[in-house]
RNA sequence: UGGGGCGUCGCCAAGUGGUAAGGCAGCGGCUUUUGAUGCCGCCAUUCGCAGGUUCGAAUCCUGCCGCCCCAG
C-alpha cells in the first residue's frame, strides 16, 4: 500500500497514519475520486466526500460520462456508504450556472471557445467547495485531478502528472497560492491504471466506469444546443468570408458552431485544399476561413493571468513552454510582461503555432511545473 | 438552330477501346476531462439521354437534350 501521509502530504497523530486529521473530498462520482476517497479513507483521517450538485438532474440522467448529476452523485453515495465516510450533496445548480454555463454561452456568442473545465474549477471546485472544507474544520481538500502539489523551498509549486497521457495541469492553471496550500492531489504521481487497480483492491462499484469527456453539462456532445437554449436569440447563421481575398465562400449556421482552426463542418467542396476557420468576427456575424498556412500564429495575448509560485530565477536553465490546448506538447515560448495577478502579457512561440483560439487557455510551463497561465485573448498572424 | 466547345460522385477533376485516379465536401470510427487538429475507414457496377459498331466503350459512330463561347 502506498505511504497515505505522503500522498496527503499530511501528519497524523501517529507515523504512519492520518489520525486526528479531517480531509474533505470533492466526489463527483467517477473512479478518480473515489480512489481518493478510499484512500482517505484508509488513511484513519477522518474522511467527509462533498458532491456538488451542478446541473438539472433530469437532463443530465443517463448521460454516460458526466459528473456531478444524477447516477453519478448515487454513485458517490454509495461508494461513501461502502467506505463508511460521511457524504454530503450540496446544490450548486444556480452558482455554477452563473459562473460557467453563462460564461460558456456568452464566450461562443462572442465568437470565443471556452474552456468550460477551467472556470468550474476555478470557481465551484476551489472556491466554493474549498471554502465548505474550511467551514468544516478540514486539513485540506482533496480531489482526483491528475496533477501533482510539490512543496517548494519558498512555496507550494504545481506539476504536471507522472503520467503524461493523464495530465491535468492544462485545466488547473488558475488555482492561487492560497488555494494550493490546501489542496492535495494523492492521484498525482500515479498511472491510470494503477488508479484503476485500487478501485478493484477497494472492491469500488465505480472501477469500471468510464472517463469521463466532453462537457459535463453538455448532453449528446451538443454543445450549440445548449448556447441556442440559454441566448435563443443569438446564433445567427452569416457568411463564410475567405480570410484572404474578402470572397463570400458560404454560409454559416452561426459563429457559435466553429472555433478557430476547425476544419470540418464548412460544407465549402470543389478546392484543392482543405479550409480551416482561422478567425471568427462575432460583431459581423462572420466566419473567416482560409487555408492551414494562414492558421500560423507568432504570438499571442493572453489576459487574467495567474502565476503559481516564483518565476524560474533563471530562464535559459529553465526554458519556459506553454500549452494552448489541452491535447497539445508543450511549446518553446519567450515572456513578454509580467505573469500573475491578472495582468495581461504576450507569450511569443519560437516557431508557428497552428490552431490558437480565442477563448483557450494558454498555461505556462517550466519544464514540469506549472507556472501559472491565462486567457487567450488574440493572436498575431506569423508572416509568411 | 451559322461556327466552335463542353456535359464523369454534392463540388473540382484524371481517364480517347479493355472493363471509372485523386482532391475538396460529407459520413463513420479511433484519439480526447473543453472546442479543435490529426489518423483510419466509407463514399459513381457507372460516365447527359437513346440507339449503333466491337469479344469489349466513359472513351468510336448517329440522333436527341442541356450548357458555354463567338458570330448575329
Amino acid at each position: 500500500m502506498h505511504d497515505l501521509p505522503a500522498l496527503f502530504q499530511l501528519r497524523g497523530d501517529a507515523r504512519d497514519s492520518l489520525n486526528g486529521k479531517r480531509v474533505v473530498v470533492a466526489m463527483s462520482g467517477g473512479v478518480d475520486s473515489s480512489v481518493v476517497a478510499a484512500l482517505a479513507a484508509s488513511s484513519g483521517a477522518e474522511v467527509i466526500g462533498i458532491t456538488l450538485q451542478l446541473y438539472d438532474h433530469g437532463e443530465a440522467t443517463g448521460r454516460k460520462g458526466a459528473c456531478c448529476a444524477g447516477d453519478d452523485i448515487r454513485d458517490a453515495r454509495a461508494v461513501s456508504d461502502r467506505l463508511g465516510i460521511a457524504h454530503y450533496v450540496f446544490d450548486h445548480e444556480s452558482a455554477f450556472r452563473e459562473s460557467v454555463v453563462e460564461r460558456f454561452a456568452d464566450d461562443y456568442l462572442a465568437g470565443r471557445t471556452p474552456v468550460p473545465c477551467i472556470r468550474c474549477n476555478m470557481g465551484p471546485k476551489f472556491t466554493d467547495l474549498l471554502a465548505m472544507a474550511r467551514e468544516l474544520g478540514a486539513d485540506c481538500l482533496a480531489t482526483g485531478h491528475y496533477v501533482r502539489r510539490v512543496e517548494g523551498t519558498t512555496a507550494s509549486e504545481l506539476h504536471r502528472a507522472i503520467d503524461p497521457a493523464r495530465d491535468q495541469s492544462y485545466f488547473l492553471y488558475g488555482t492561487t497560492e492560497e488555494q494550493l496550500d490546501f489542496l492535495r492531489f494523492p492521484l498525482g504521481g500515479l498511472p491510470k491504471p494503477a488508479v484503476r487497480q485500487l478501485a478493484e483492491t477497494f472492491r469500488l462499484k465505480v472501477a469500471a466506469k468510464p472517463d469521463s469527456q466532453d462537457i459535463c453539462f453538455v448532453p449528446q456532445g451538443d454543445y450549440a444546443a445548449v448556447v441556442r437554449k440559454l441566448r435563443p436569440d443569438a446564433a445567427d447563421e452569416g457568411a463564410i468570408i475567405h480570410a484572404t481575398s474578402g470572397a463570400v465562400l458560404g454560409r454559416h449556421k452561426g459563429v457559435i458552431h466553429y472555433t478557430v482552426g476547425q476544419r470540418r463542418g464548412l460544407e465549402i467542396g470543389g478546392l484543392a485544399e482543405p479550409l480551416y476557420v482561422t478567425g471568427i468576427d462575432a460583431t459581423r456575424g462572420a466566419v473567416l476561413v482560409g487555408p492551414r498556412h494562414l492558421l500560423a500564429v507568432s504570438s499571442a495575448r493572453i489576459i487574467e493571468t495567474n502565476r503559481i509560485g516564483p518565476m524560474p530565477v533563471d530562464p535559459l536553465t529553465a526554458p519556459l513552454t506553454a500549452k494552448v490546448r489541452s491535447l497539445a506538447k508543450p511549446v518553446p515560448i519567450t515572456l513578454e510582461g509580467s505573469l500573475g495577478d491578472g495582468r495581461a502579457v504576450t507569450i511569443r512561440f519560437a516557431g508557428p503555432e497552428y490552431g490558437v483560439a480565442p477563448g483557450q487557455a494558454a498555461v505556462l510551463y517550466a519544464g514540469e511545473r506549472v507556472l501559472g497561465g491565462g486567457w487567450i485573448d488574440s493572436t498575431e498572424a506569423a508572416r509568411g
